[in-house]
DNA sequence: CTCAAATCTTTGTCCTGGACAAATACGCCT
DNA sequence: AGGCGTATTTGTCCAGGACAAAGATTTGAG
């Protein structure tokens, strides 16, 4: 066997280890070489790929850009410089609002402090609100945390423990909201991602504007094969099936299986798609949400057209 | 582009899906076929593998029995009938023990009630305990919801619900015990894994035991590189340094890195390595626990040897 | 008889280079 | 401007070979 990983040390990495840091599979880190000619990695006594750090670090840079719905072809092989550059126009802009706080939380990633980095997250969360929190804190500290990374400042693994902690205290808020006085009542929201979609984060953040607005929430967690959601829908007499995507998944696949899961659904049950799909576009049988912001007034509207609002 | 997956469909599954749902490396899945001639894929139109969905339940049989110490060469190929014989001497035996408290939980995974599910352990952890519940309930419900699953009665989807819900009441559970009336003390632990190992079940559990003993505890979350666990360290001044391995790293690498790792951190401080790494063996500079129980006895004996035990 | 060192076998990961369909961009027409 | 057909880009898959690390087995020493 050949478990290849510990070359983390001297600054030379192997692909297994690139492909745990940057998030880009091994076979694309091969075919971008062959394509772009980047990256350019050393080689070892039996021909494998080591990556030097700075190597590394552009990819990093790249990986996000691609996120953000840049195409490989256009920005592998560029100098840092550029690609620095045009990082600048991705992401939340409000970055400077919660400036103080970003800085709070990365000095607390680079001393390891977990516990500090809760209470800190809790403070918050007491002081600025739920919706705050969820809507526009919580995306502006990760989008700092995921530059942060790209620029080298923190380790992958640091980007995961802000994660954790972020959706913990997002998490226990969301479960006092829901034990609090406001009555639950509809719609009820049944929560998930495909397959594809490993990704939680943004699903949690959905379901804590729902739950502001009272609704009645079921989460099914992350990777629901389709068929198993419509099941779960029916079984909860769910209102609503709320999908979270992220750019792992292609628009056109999200919208294969926003059909699909729309045929095995009740016309009654509404489908509602969010995230940050870069080209998901709203069709027929389901509406797309590229804010949180939008789901309280889409709440309002289900009411109003569902009639009442019955109990339970 | 070519975003191999909706093959979830009519019982046959993509090469890419069968990696998903196996934790089965494309790599492994292939060189399985060629040496052993199993798993034996339909393929499609341009040849590439289509997994029916017995051979995937096989597949899910072969891996526990591979994670148990089994070797493939062994066991891949053979007919389901010998597998499941084997599977009966794996795992932890006192099944019958919670065997009330399991068929609950996979009836509720079965009805995707996440929120039932926690409520169920939330009442577990309170009747009997943080400790019963860490080091017994929990691995014992654990190993119920594998086998489950190896059997094809449960998606995998559903387990990570199962680790999800169960995480969080744990992780809750702790959390109340360290604010709870019995002062906090020394050894100061600090829990995280390897860069190999993502697992964070066996890592909380051990924290839940140490948190038992009043001991203070830090936890830098999983996948932490070896030299920054030893920066942490030395941030932290721990006094015990908690490592947790599953079957995810292989025995020698696993000495290797905690070798590196008691190179960097100074003498006085202590490293416990523990989680189920068949193989495993303690050596000069650490210790390895191979039951969760024996993290009580071994903070008493550290306390002893440390003197009175000097609070904060 | 126990344990460690040396030898043999098994096994997962890496490699190259090719292929293709899905995803995207572009140009055209209404 | 917006929908549709064509061209280009791009990620994933494939075969088959290689090898070192991991594990099993044998050998040797105390």
């Amino acid at each position: 066997m050949t478990n290849k990983d510990p070359h983390n040390s001297s600054r030379l990495m192997s692909i297994s280890a690139v492909e745990r840091d940057c998030g880009l599979a091994k076979d694309t880190l091969r075919v971008w070489e062959r394509r772009y000619g980047f990256p350019n990695p050393l080689r070892d006594h039996h021909d494998e790929r080591l990556y030097p750090a700075d190597q590394v670090v552009t990819l990093r840079l790249i990986r996000r850009l691609v996120e953000a719905g840049h195409r490989p072809g256009k920005i592998v092989g560029r100098p840092d410089k550029d690609l620095t550059e045009l990082l600048r126009h991705v992401g939340v802009p409000a970055v400077q609002t919660i400036g103080s706080e970003a800085k709070q939380v990365l000095k607390l990633l680079g001393t390891y402090d977990a516990v500090g980095l809760r209470e800190l997250l809790n403070a918050i969360v007491l002081r600025a609100g739920l919706g705050a929190y969820a809507a526009e804190i919580g995306p502006g500290l990760a989008e700092a945390v995921g530059a942060a990374w790209s620029r080298g400042e923190l380790e992958i693994h640091q980007e995961h423990l802000f994660t954790e902690q972020f959706t913990t205290v997002l998490r226990s808020a969301i479960h006092a909201a829901q034990g609090a006085g406001l009555p639950r009542r509809r719609p009820r929201v049944l929560f998930s991602t495909f397959p594809q979609e490993p990704h939680a984060l943004g699903l949690l953040m959905a379901e804590a504007m729902f739950t502001l607005e009272g609704c009645l929430g079921i989460s099914l967690g992350v990777q629901t094969p389709i068929p198993e959601i419509a099941a779960a829908a029916k079984a909860h007499s769910a209102d609503i099936l709320a999908l979270s995507f992220s750019s792992m998944i292609p628009a056109p696949q999200a919208i294969a299986g926003l059909t699909e899961l729309r045929a095995l659904v009740p016309e009654n049950v509404e489908i509602w798609a969010g995230g940050t799909c870069p080209g998901l576009r709203p069709k027929a049988g389901f509406r797309v949400f590229r804010e949180l912001s939008a789901i309280a007034p889409g709440v309002g509207a289900w009411r109003s057209r569902a009639g009442a609002g019955t109990p339970t």
